[in-house]
DNA sequence: AAGAAATAGTCAATCAAGTTGACTATAATA
DNA sequence: TATTATAGTCAACTTGATTGACTATTTCTT
């Protein structure tokens, strides 16, 4: 077994840099491709929006911030186009935030150009060796939130 | 070869999990022994003042912020008794930021930590695992930054 | 050596993304 | 039915960043 030389980072900066690396590329690509005014905050939320629509507290708890912060960012995403209120079905107190097709549009070219980072990665370090990395960090993203994959998926610091 | 199960996530969810998980278990251990007033932001910059301590536009550099705001961060360190302002040796416009007492234990406790995590990790995956694991990450990041390890060791959104 | 340009740092105002607290309208419960 | 809980918004504040303006030095160009 070779092995290649490594840099004296440890884990966590390591982690900390690839994640800005891939975050960072996807953003700079969707940017190019006119979607621009999402930021990476937006991203998470744009995510949890599926084809039925989501309420602002489902997005607040998926998204692990209050439910003021949503509605602000509802505010922004709903002037930028990617997203509408609707009345919600049952429950008139209730909102249901919807894609708009420009919404559609931006969730489906970040899905591409995940799709596309990621078979980069495996070009460059194989497949195998693609599958074991997410192994290991599942393993190790469960194993630090008690056993279960965190329901909040943006990063909390 | 055995495939376990795997989550569903994309490799940049992974890492911005994994990344967090890290981070947050690093801050909750300091905040234990003493250092909560340390945040994620600054254990960056403390990693950047070493024995002979460094200006701000060194650290502005390394953070990948402006001057202006590694000033408002020396002002809370300074505060807070981990980092002193000390006159450059040669220049007299400079001033140098050299670690506290308190600043060099807050470093060497988070050295610590992130030893402790990382042999953790080893007896989650195995050493080999882990090894390669790094080596991936590394690759890809040279990868995403054209032939070389970034001198910015934040993240950046 | 003198004058011009660059640099290190700070101050002030602003922005972005979050927070807490107060409020309205509706829904659920006792 | 009266009370309590919930969904969402408004307003004020906090934190970590930004840009622009300024001072004091240093370095570069004649």
């Amino acid at each position: 077994m070779t092995h290649e030389v490594v840099s004296e980072l440890n884990l966590t900066s390591l982690l900390s840099l690839s994640f800005s690396s891939s975050i960072n590329e996807l953003h700079e690509r969707l940017s190019e491709l006119g979607f621009g005014d999402i930021r990476p905050v937006h991203g998470y939320m744009l995510k949890c929006i599926t084809l039925n629509g989501a309420t602002g507290i489902e997005l607040a708890e998926f998204l692990g911030i209050t439910k003021q912060a949503v509605s602000k960012m509802v505010d922004y995403l709903e002037k930028s186009g990617y997203v509408m209120r609707d009345n919600h079905p049952t429950d008139k107190r209730g909102k249901m935030i919807i894609l708009t097709e420009r919404g559609w549009l931006a969730v489906r070219a970040k899905e591409k150009i995940l799709h596309e980072i990621e078979e980069r990665w495996i070009k460059n370090i194989g497949a195998e060796r693609l599958q074991m990395l997410k192994e290991d960090l599942t393993k190790l993203v469960i194993e630090a939130n008690e056993g279960k994959l965190p329901t909040t998926v943006r990063p909390v610091w």
